[in-house]
RNA sequence: GCCGCUGUAGCUCAGUUGGUUAGAGCGCCUGAUUGUGGAUCAGGAGGUCAUCUGUUCAAUUCAGAUCAGCGGUACCA
């Protein structure tokens, strides 16, 4: 046999960027959701569905061009010459069926939305080709409480998940206050659109490389850890200086706890600053009042957005949430070209490591913001809307490493197969235990007792049933149930085989029409399941 | 895209200063036990040493390139 003669097999193996789900991660996966989409519920938002693919022009900006079909997104040409695309988020399939539905809906439109959204580009570290994301919107509602709503919204998904208040943040920014500080450093004209893009890119950086990485990448540039260079936005210091001083205005605003009249159990954020004085809260109206006299006195925009933030605050104030929860951050970016008032982040604050221990950058785990101008681009006419979107995976991973997903999941009990010529009769057993609604399978393998005992503890199985000739020739017919979770507790103290497989521990019988109320009993004891 | 690190069995890793049959632990399969999961013992399967090219009498080992994974960074609808 030479080695030429070595069949061709295709190798298995998984695509990049893709990955496979197993039992234990879908239930948790699916018990997170299902958590997440009983708050979307409790606000009153509708679900909705629409599919995976879309005409390509109805995505939006990413349309397959002749040289790359596919850059960024996945694209085919149908039969009848038209594109279509898989979707890259929940939005855009959003706006289109708003555009097709509107005459019909409800004003404001307001649906929750998940499913598998797709990117066409290299997977990094946590990021995948495919996944799955959770949104909120709503549709036909002006600036203001909608905005707001999201951002408790949000709030209220990470404490659902199990994220407990100060292990998460939510961060509100407006663009439009962007917008005004883009017009007082003298940015406003168009030929200055890319400069105005670094200098936004910059500040998103604030959380990630703190304010002296942010001076750097707003003047010249910053050399990282890696040795990797990104070039700076080359502003002159006047500039970097308004910037920042409108980036830092949060400390000024800080004040010592003990000034505050801040009760006990408050909902604030505690600051830490380089005095005895103590832990500090901030005084968001203090900086908003700073903002508003000190640095867009003279922008309009400014000033508006500046406004809508002081708004949406005022209604975060009356229903109680606090810094703790939301607070203002003005190195939020976020959809550059996307959105246009409000947005936001949401973001966990807690060291987040790999399986191989190291803490990661982690990044949001979900996000938003009012996009006023994307079902215009069917309708003609704007139609404000504002929404959020929780990135599933990510949050899962966030809560795997805060240890809060746990899989309490047993097996399916077993029914064995001692006699292939009464499978009937197992079957039948099966089949009543399922009435009972006790999850159970009858072994469908082809091997022996000890390969099924092995089956059935490998399966995390509560018990099995075990009828052979002794227990069916019996005076009266019976059964035997073995109960592995026990069994296993006291195999700890048994270390000869042959006691251990003759000393039958943890079984009992008892007759064959007491089996189900038997097997009740037996779950009720280990897994607090009940028929 | 850019920078760095890492690729040897299903997993975690050792090893070869270049030399015939590449190892361990865990896991997996079989048996000791014709009706009993654990433990123990015995046996077994499983590797083109990531791929390709080069240097060499000889490459898993050295060099280069490529690919993949990880981490950072960039981009992010």
């Amino acid at each position: 046999m030479s080695k030429k003669n070595k069949t061709r097999r295709p190798k298995a193996r998984l695509p990049k960027g893709m990955r496979d789900g197993q039992a234990r991660e879908i239930r948790a996966m699916n018990a997170m959701l299902e958590k997440i989409r009983a708050v979307y519920e409790l606000y009153g938002f509708e679900p909705l569905e629409t599919p995976a693919f879309e005409y390509s022009d109805a995505l939006g900006k990413f349309l397959p061009d002749q040289d790359r079909p596919n850059a960024g997104v996945f694209s085919f040409e149908d039969e009848d010459k038209q594109w279509l695309s898989l979707r890259y988020d929940l939005t855009a399939p959003l706006a289109r069926y708003v555009a097709l539905n509107y005459d019909g809906l409800p004003k404001p439109y307001r649906r929750y939305a998940t499913g598998s959204v797709w990117r066409n580009e290299k997977p990094g570290p946590g990021r995948f080709r495919q996944f799955t994301q959770f949104d909120a919107d709503t549709v036909g509602a002006p600036v203001g409480a909608a905005d707001a709503e999201m951002c408790m919204l949000m709030a209220d998904v990470m404490e659902a998940v199990g994220i407990k208040r100060g292990d998460y943040v939510i961060r509100v920014n407006n663009r439009k206050i962007l917008d005004g500080l883009r017009e007082i450093v003298g940015l406003a004209d168009s030929e200055h659109d890319g400069k105005w893009l670094t200098v936004l890119r910059s500040l998103d950086k604030y959380d990630k490389f703190g304010i002296d990485g942010v001076k750097l990448l707003l003047g010249t540039g910053r050399k990282d850890d890696s040795g990797d260079y990104t070039k700076g936005a080359e502003l002159d210091d006047n500039q970097i200086q308004i910037i920042v001083g409108f980036v830092i205005q949060f400390i000024e605003s800080l004040i010592p706890l003990s000034e505050s009249n801040l009760e006990e159990d408050h909902d604030e954020k505690l600051f830490n600053k380089d005095s005895a004085e103590g832990p500090y809260v901030l005084e968001t109206d203090d900086m908003l009042e700073e903002w508003r006299e000190n640095i867009f006195h003279e922008s309009e925009i400014g000033l508006q957005g500046v406004q809508e933030l002081e708004d949406m605050l005022n209604l975060f104030e009356s229903a109680g949430y606090g810094t703790l929860r939301i607070q203002i951050d003005p190195s939020v970016i976020r959809g550059l070209e996307y959105y246009t008032g409000p947005v936001f982040e949401a973001e966990v604050t807690f060291d987040v490591k790999n399986d191989k221990g190291q803490v990661i950058q982690f990044g949001s785990v979900g996000g938003g913001g009012r996009y006023d101008g994307l079902v215009a681009r069917f309708k003609g006419i704007e139609i404000p809307a504002t929404g959020m979107s929780i990135g599933v995976s990510r949050l899962y991973t966030a809560l795997q490493a805060l240890g809060e997903l746990e899989d309490e999941t047993t097996g399916p009990m077993l029914v064995l197969v001692m006699d292939k010529e009464r499978i009937a009769d197992y079957q039948k057993m099966t089949q009543e235990l399922r009435a009972a609604g006790i999850r159970c399978e009858m072994y469908v393998g082809g091997s022996g007792m000890r390969a099924q005992m092995k089956y059935a503890d490998k399966r995390g199985a509560p018990c099995v049933i075990i009828q052979g000739d002794d227990e069916r020739n019996a005076e009266e017919e019976m059964v035997t149930i073995k109960d592995l979770v026990e069994g296993s507790e006291l195999s700890k103290q048994i270390t000869d085989n042959k006691e251990w497989r003759e000393g039958r521990p943890a079984q009992f019988s008892v007759k064959r029409d007491e089996l189900v109320e038997a097997v009740r009993l037996v779950l009720k004891r280990h897994t607090g399941q009940e028929g």
